[in-house]
DNA sequence: CCGACTACGATAGCAATGCTATCGTTTTAG
DNA sequence: CTAAAACGATAGCATTGCTATCGTAGTCGG
């Protein structure tokens, strides 16, 4: 993983007014807003709150963002772009599309355990609002025009790679890209549940989503077609 | 359905003040309240655009709803519970428990079409809510204090359901409740991608959707252990 | 060394939101 | 008929979300 941790992750899309990579308050605010919104969570986070934390006005967090709904797009944009990243990493070299398949499931599914950081990322904090908040970020009636925006790529991407794991298994799979997605999303929703609705889930499998998730797509993926 | 239409859903859970249904202006705020939130989203409804639509004053809702999160997990829970309604009715005299659990899946995983209002009620328009806004319902930092008090047991107790027609087909299953919530939930996340972000679902798959879900579910249930 | 460009901090201001409180008036239930 | 409940109206207030302006400190090319 030294390598990983060496590497740039981008988001492509200008969901940002200036580049807060550019700056030395850019990635203060980057940083500050995922320790704050892990701490508050996004209702009770606002951009006052994280400009008096960081010693600074709040109108120049307004120079980086316009508001803090695109913000958290672009919080979630660089966790899945980080996210694909390392799941391309796991998943090389591996030539039997069986084994690739297994290892990109657990490579998506897996929680982030890192407690090293990302430079100057707080990783895990990344990695629970990623849990806990990204559903907002396209839960919203602006949804269409953002998504023509390209706002969410990343996740589109990580998504792609997995259906095109399992296709590689079985190209006739009839659902490959709903699977892909359900299990994307379902695995976060699945921690979700399993720290704050325990009943929903079943007992102790907290340590075991990853192999639900390997365990229902092998299991569609070898199915008979319906 | 005529049944149906008569039947009389419950919110158990005091997540009101005061109960809506037990008055003109309560049932008035339900009604409008569904149209508006669908209408405008969750985050730009406020109390004050529903009073101002309902002709009454800001402080005869709070009479009702603490705030609008409250209203949320009342509307949600309310939708829950005629979901479930649905589910056992729809389920109901059928003997053979594969034929069961594939009617079971069906029933939560469709899509409401009905154009047909519940009482009061449009129950196309909270069936959006549900889709859009649901999650946003539990995604908060009381999360856990919300689901001591049973704002959430609706949703519970049809992932419950929906395990037991699991259990039913197979009692050795390893991950029945995690199936069902993920089932449950994720039939709601797909019938929004394929409206809003079509591109991480499969062609034409909108009218599908309870397929894909049958298809994932028989697999898993008929699939050896792993 | 000059100029202009960028980044930043500071302050001001404003409409909207999310409440809380009070107080008559109407409606309803016993 | 009377007490309680429900309602409408108004007032008020802290916070939020945002826009605008201004001065100043660094910096980079010429």
């Amino acid at each position: 993983m030294q390598r990983l941790m060496q590497m740039n992750v981008q988001v492509s899309e200008p969901v940002f007014l200036k580049d807060p990579q550019g700056t030395d308050l850019g990635r203060r605010i980057i940083e500050q807003s995922v320790t704050l919104i892990d701490e508050l969570g996004l209702e009770k986070f606002t951009f006052g709150k994280l400009a008096a934390s960081l010693g600074t006005a709040e109108s120049s967090i307004y120079r980086y963002f316009d508001n803090k709904h695109r913000l958290l797009i672009y919080l979630v944009g660089w966790y899945w772009s980080w996210r694909e990243f390392k799941l391309v990493f796991d998943t090389a070299n591996i030539a039997d599309p069986l084994a690739k398949l297994e290892r990109g499931i657990r490579s998506i599914t897996e929680p982030v355990m890192d407690k090293g950081s990302f430079g100057y990322l707080d990783l895990r904090a990344l990695y629970r609002i990623a849990v806990s908040e990204s559903s907002k970020a396209y839960m919203t009636k602006e949804v269409d025009e953002e998504h023509k925006e390209g706002c969410f790529s990343g996740f589109k991407r990580i998504c792609d790679r997995l259906r095109d794991l399992i296709l590689a298994v079985n190209p006739d799979h009839s659902y490959p890209a709903t699977l892909a997605s359900n299990v994307v999303d379902g695995s976060m929703v699945q921690r979700f549940f399993a720290e704050h609705l325990p009943s929903l889930t079943d007992k102790s499998v907290k340590s075991r989503i990853s192999d639900h998730f390997v365990h229902l797509v092998f299991a569609s993926v070898n199915a008979p077609k319906r």
